[in-house]
RNA sequence: UCCUCCUUAGCUCAGUUGGUUAGAGCAUCUGACUGUUAAUCAGAGGGUCGUUGGUUCAAGUCCAACAGGGGGAGCCA
């Protein structure tokens, strides 16, 4: 066996002393020719291992390089210098991996986090991504813990989907055929599928919804959450070609029963990370701070990143129609006085993202849940009020980010279903499976989607998506 | 896709109204020092100024196109 290693976090965590212990993970740092400050990925804290002058080998001491791979064994003890508590006093370092230092880029320094990002494959290595990503999985993990505890079966929805029907966006094309011109032809010039691997045309998943909902008219209640893909051209922070999505959906939820699931599995989640990740959230509020420092005053946000979470789970969400909201804002002084972009006059226009920030972060100053958009800027699925003019949705909207959370009651009503169906032009035939559900034994359901990049973004208060997944997928940019 | 800003050493950035040999800090290398904390001190190396074309006696500097990046918008999660 060759890993007897003690993670560096469980030594620094425990502070005992005068044992032999046994450390391995990469250099951070080599002062004086003494100290190194190892780190393992564990937490963002370096263990000091201090290299007694005249122990070591000259070729030895030359190969401990930032970025090294090291294994030192030796016995801990109460640190003779500030600044640790405990260290590690070696009897033998073994050079598990060399690290050039002239190429290694990476430096006990601070780097951009568009440099960083060029080099994804490294930045695992910094204190932010460190921090970022252990964040990540605590997210991840409190999600499936959430859902498990309140009964809920994850259903695995497929990747590969024949379905392109759903209208949630621009698909990618998954194909064997050929692409030098030479794949079969129908008639009229189109590719035929028959002869590929799936004998039709298949794409990458734009959503696990509609899957999500056959799965949910027979064990109640299921969620949904792995990898989505769309092929749109947006270049933003807060858009990636491929990202994770939730997708919960729940036979015998009404609109409201939705609300409060979404809105209790956030602050679960949230609450999780504050629970167990307590020194990165630290870490990435300082960092946060020290960015808005570099900020005119007036741009500033007026909490901190522990100070945000921790509102967003003592507080319940706004929960306001988009008629409400539209009233607001119509009253508003920034409409008035015509500061919008897009000035709101008429019932019925979609929001803009300038509308959705200026009700998050400056008339209610909180997350906001807006119900019973018009039914024309919605999806086919979602459930027609009594008003004729409505469906059930709800979106969630988060200061900083904006929507966070899509979802709705769905149309259980077969008539009303198909008759949308037509009015949008989605064709029926190709979503027969999906109308099943309405066909033999349809129930009032409802569920959300929520973007879990998004929700790592808003946790670690990282600005851009690009950051808070390991190797973004975005326009022009698929590396690694 | 649209608007806008940016691109100078490995990194972060200076570079004046266009003018001779393009600078700094950090990193790297060499040496000194040795209980350091992004160690310190001394010295050295390191640049086709994003690419292509244009204006000019002269372009890092002005103009255009393209590429890449940032911010904002749209599409959305």
């Amino acid at each position: 066996m060759f890993s007897t290693r003690i993670k560096i976090k469980e030594l620094l965590l425990s502070e005992k002393v005068n044992y032999q212990a046994t450390v391995m993970g990469w250099v951070r740092t080599f002062r004086n020719n003494q100290f190194i400050a190892l780190n393992d990925g564990s937490t963002n804290n370096n263990i000091q291992i201090v290299a007694t002058l005249g122990m070591f080998d000259e070729a030895t001491l030359k190969r401990i390089t930032t970025g090294a791979c090291i294994k030192a064994t030796g016995e801990v003890i109460a640190s003779l210098g500030k600044g640790q508590k405990v260290e590690l006093k070696a009897d033998s370092i073994e050079i598990l991996g060399d690290s050039d230092a002239e190429k290694f880029p990476l430096q006990p320094k601070k780097h951009s986090l568009e440099f960083l990002r060029e080099i994804a494959h490294l930045r695992f290595r910094t204190n932010t991504f460190g921090s970022v990503f252990r964040v990540r999985h605590a997210l991840s993990f409190a999600i499936h813990d959430f859902f498990t505890k309140k009964g809920f079966i994850g259903i695995h929805t497929p990747i590969i989907t024949a379905s392109d029907a759903e209208g949630a966006g621009e698909m990618f094309k998954v194909t064997t055929l050929p692409l030098d011109g030479t794949a079969p032809k129908n008639e009229d010039g189109t590719i035929n599928f028959k002869d590929d691997f799936f004998g039709r045309s298949t794409n990458l998943t734009v959503s696990g919804q509609l899957e999500g909902e056959l799965a949910a008219m027979a064990f109640g209640n299921i969620y949904t959450f792995g990898p989505t893909f769309r092929a749109e051209n947006s270049n933003t922070t807060r858009h990636l070609a491929e990202f994770w999505m939730i997708e919960p959906e729940m036979a015998f939820y009404d609109l409201e029963d939705n609300m409060n699931l979404a809105e209790e599995f956030i602050k679960h989640i949230i609450r999780y990370a504050m629970d167990n990740n307590r020194e990165d959230l630290e870490f990435l509020a300082q960092r946060l701070d020290e960015e808005e420092k570099q900020k005119p005053q007036n741009e500033r946000s007026e909490m901190g990143l522990i100070e945000k979470l921790e509102f967003v789970i003592n507080n319940d969400f706004e929960r306001i129609t988009y008629t409400e909201a539209i009233e607001i804002l119509r009253e508003s002084n920034h409409n008035k006085k015509k500061k919008f972009q897009y000035i709101i006059d008429k019932w019925g226009i979609d929001l803009q993202s300038e509308h959705e920030r200026y009700l998050v972060e400056k008339h209610f100053k909180k997350p906001v849940i807006l119900t019973n958009y018009p039914k024309e800027i919605k999806a086919f699925y979602m459930r027609q009020n009594d008003d004729g003019k409505t469906v059930a949705a709800m979106d969630i909207l988060a200061p900083g980010i904006g929507e966070i959370v899509g979802g709705s009651q769905r149309e259980e009503r077969m008539d009303k279903l198909l008759k949308r169906m037509k009015e949008m032009h989605i064709p029926t035939e190709e979503l027969d499976w999906y109308l099943d559900t309405r066909r033999f034994g349809a129930c009032p359901h409802a569920g959300f989607g929520l973007g879990f990049e998004r929700i790592v973004q808003f946790v670690t208060g990282m600005g851009n998506i690009r950051d808070v997944i390991p190797f973004p997928r975005y326009p022009k940019s698929a590396s690694f």
